[in-house]
DNA sequence: TTGTATGCGTTATCAA
DNA sequence: TTGATAACGCATACAA
């Protein structure tokens, strides 16, 4: 690393004090307009950039926020992302990027890491259950703010989502309308709130459609394709097979969809689909699946605009859960069921 | 932000000072094993992390990696940015992200903002045209390594990319077995590698097989649906249209595909079309396209290691450009023209 | 209005 | 094998 200009290289050229050149970069007053004038010249003219590094150990502040999630190459995080960029942007925050693989040794060295940093706080969508939250974010000593998995506890804690059982509820109603009554779920992991809210919200629509699901109508997959695909089979096989099923995420709608069209089914002729993200970003899918989509730029920039709050005030008191509208698109997957036809 | 343990803490707690706390901490010898045990045990209680800032401030060296993408909800980055989490992740380096939505100035931005935090080393995809790149990124003061935009110049630098003139020359070549000759092309922005070579690669081929392409077969598109539509249009508005058209990236393909449609035609049997990175991830895409593929991940893998390399021994000697294999998929929308059959 | 001095947490040099 | 001390670049309380 080449060795930069700094404010003594600064202060000697101009036979100032160090303290005065310092003043004038953080635009302090109680400086001669006519020396300010000079030194920023000279700043301007050497280029002049402030360690961070050494700002920070000062000030014990820093602008650097954190964030954990389980897959950057997943777009609805990719976007995510980008909202929380645009948050931070003019505020001149910079982004400590940990991705984990869903793997929660890994999602450990992030938290690690990123307090070794000391980033001034963190924008997590974390892989761990439950039970695991607290004890991994509890003592980060920076404000937090989930999303997508988030605490479900009454405890106060700073979160962004949508209302993932409103959500499942419309999608459900929706099929119901169409005549619909043998709807499964297949949901996201067991102890993940979106899954768990999800998998709520399908059996509240269910129950208030006075339709009760029996255990054998839902199962839980871990929002890969694969587990899509497998899942739907099962319920394929099954003596009473479904009418409709809706999913918890893109991809385990897409391998559910395959899984029915391999059992030589049509979907939405003979099974009704719907998800949630499966928006089709390209225009050029064969179907365009029924789906509730999650505001995801939104999402960043509001959780963005909490930590920065956060971090700005000392106390960390009042903690908010916001939660942002969905938008449900009703597309060509669900159509009314074969024996009402 | 919490005040957390110190190793002046450790330190004082056993008695000790702060540099044989220090020593265990760096791993070093010179240091007797039953104090080592003992401090190590009692870092161990303490949950002792590291000030990274510190460190850095004092070692002169960071273990931050500066990344500078146009997009980050592009899958293809998305990836990229992966495969360098990948890279890394075993030796402890941290990633640190700016998005710059292709914009200059927040690219600018961006390079003062990974100075400012001294990271180890740069890897980014600019989106400077040729003669602003050396200005942008020549004074950085620490290794850079480029991809997917990569100047051009003899000049020693650090790159990873394809070989964008032979894939578009394969890509052509096809194009041509198949019976085409009118092969027209939409690239991407003039003074961007990427575009620049995937047009020459379809210039030699086309040359090569005794078609020399006239002015008005090709055109400058900005990577963006919305080109690739308004260009098609055009194209197909010509006098005597294209049989086939090679297009630069996933997105410009899109939109030429909804503007054949929109014409009345039909992929692949009226026009046929190739673009790069257009994989399907789906699976339930109408239209596989015939397309190259890049290995974003080992494209960022590779980078990662390149920038590691280069920050670890201090003289920027050896820069390489390391040129990857791509894949080239033969799918459905690349048909025998029209008039052969 | 400007300068001097101190310390942030760490590493490194030198002495004990 | 251990400890005292200085320094990294900067911000700030206080003195001038």
């Amino acid at each position: 690393m080449i060795n930069l200009v700094k404010l003594k290289d600064i202060a000697e050229e101009l036979k100032l004090s160090v303290s005065t050149v310092s003043r004038v970069v953080n635009n302090q007053d109680r400086v001669n307009p006519a020396t300010r004038k000079k030194v920023q010249e000279a700043l301007q003219r050497h280029h002049y950039l402030p360690d961070e590094n050494a700002r920070r150990l000062k000030t014990n502040t820093s602008n650097v926020l954190g964030i954990i999630v389980p897959d950057i190459s997943n777009p609805f995080y990719a976007r995510v992302i980008k909202g929380i960029e645009h948050g931070v942007m003019e505020r001149r925050y910079s982004l400590l990027l940990c991705n984990t693989d869903e793997d929660i040794v890994q999602e450990e060295n992030a938290i690690n890491l990123l307090m070794r940093q000391k980033v001034a706080g963190i924008i997590v969508a974390t892989s761990a259950r439950q039970q695991l939250i607290n004890a991994l974010y509890g003592k980060t000593g920076c404000p937090v703010v989930f999303f997508d998995n988030v605490p479900q506890s009454s405890q106060p804690v700073y979160s962004v989502t949508i209302n993932n059982a409103k959500a499942t509820r419309d999608l459900v109603r929706y099929m119901c309308e169409k005549g619909h009554e043998r709807i499964y779920m297949i949901t996201g992991p067991q102890g993940e709130s979106s899954a768990d809210e999800r998998l709520a919200g399908w059996r509240q629509a269910l129950t208030g459609q006075g339709i009760i699901p029996e255990d054998t109508w839902y199962r839980f997959g871990d929002f890969r394709e694969a587990s899509g695909y497998r899942i739907m089979t099962e319920f394929l096989r099954q003596a009473k097979p479904p009418t409709a099923v809706c999913l918890a995420n893109n991809f385990m709608a897409y391998g559910a969809i395959k899984a029915i069209e391999a059992a030589g089914l049509t979907v939405p002729d003979d099974l009704s689909i719907a998800a949630f993200d499966a928006a089709d970003e390209t225009g050029l899918m064969r179907l365009s699946i029924t789906t509730v989509v999650q505001p995801a730029e939104e999402i960043g920039l509001v959780s963005a605009d909490l930590c920065l709050h956060a971090a700005q005030q000392r106390s960390s008191t009042k903690c908010q859960k916001v939660i942002l509208d969905h938008i449900l698109l009703h597309n060509e997957t669900v159509a009314c069921p074969p024996e009402s036809r």
